[in-house]
DNA sequence: GGCAAACGCTCAGCAGGCTGAACAACTGCC
DNA sequence: GGCAGTTGTTCAGCCTGCTGAGCGTTTGCC
């Protein structure tokens, strides 16, 4: 009962955007949980080691390119350090900073688990103009950060 | 320096797509936060109200229709209860259930809420197809709920 | 009737968002 | 030089997800 395919689309279809997105982003990203547990990570940290491929850099700079506050990245960093996926030091210029750094382990589980990324989304093949799509949300995402 | 609009805008591009959406959720959702605080609201009690509208349903039933753990929905379920805008009491016919029942309050707040919402939402006319958009995250939802 | 299995919910504990507040280090201006 | 304000990080605490475990109730089968 009121477990009818038809009634439970009608009742998604009920269900405000935002609520989609973030029901959306928790199947697609649990997807992917194995092959990050499989490799001691986490969502939040691949992304963290994903910006620091390029070089070292300071806690804020790295939340404000996630997209997180300072108190949250400080969080990732602090498990990232103790996995041994990256180091903190402090920046002799301004002892105030943080930087952080991958290490070789953080950067050989950044090149597995961006190798593995791209077969993880194979769920996305239900989108029917998938690159469209991901530039719809890049242009949400601009959207809302944009005029604020 | 590295905040250059067109190196944001490089950069985000290659992200992964859970990503973008859990970006996108936090960024849409966050717009409607207020509203919901004003109403002594949360998301994820307002989506529960949603489902209760039509009259009381079982916290398991109400879980699987919100797309959350049982854990996760007792615990909405108690802070709902909590600020009064649902009664629990257990069901007679079976005393392991607990029948969640919407009060006045919450109908009143769950009315204000949805007012709220259309006018709310009004950042995604930044998205092209809005109706296209939607129904792609709902076949994506589906996919990723089918077959597993 | 009785006992094992299934079911419905809660507790414990973790990760990842957030805000507000504290604290040390730097900057700027007098 | 010194003090006020800004900046970078962390601490505390809340909400929402999750998993694993526990506990009482019901079901089903002998």
């Amino acid at each position: 009962m009121s477990h009818r395919p038809d009634q439970v689309r009608a009742d998604i279809d009920s269900w405000p955007t935002g609520r989609l997105l973030s029901v959306a982003a928790r199947v697609v990203e649990s997807r992917f949980d194995e092959v990050l547990n499989g490799l001691g990570l986490t969502h939040a940290g691949l992304i963290a080691l994903h910006h620091l491929a390029d070089g070292p850099r300071a806690q804020r700079e790295l939340a404000t390119l996630c997209k997180v506050t300072d108190q949250t990245m400080s969080r990732t960093i602090e498990r990232l350090d103790r996995s041994g996926h990256v180091t903190r030091g402090s920046d002799a210029r301004d002892r105030r900073r943080t930087l952080v750094e991958i290490t070789p382990t953080g950067r050989d589980v950044l090149t597995a688990a961006r190798r593995e990324e791209q077969e993880s989304e194979a769920l996305l093949g239900a989108v029917d103009d998938y690159d469209h799509f991901r530039r719809q949300l890049i242009v949400l995402i601009a959207a809302a950060t944009a005029h604020r």
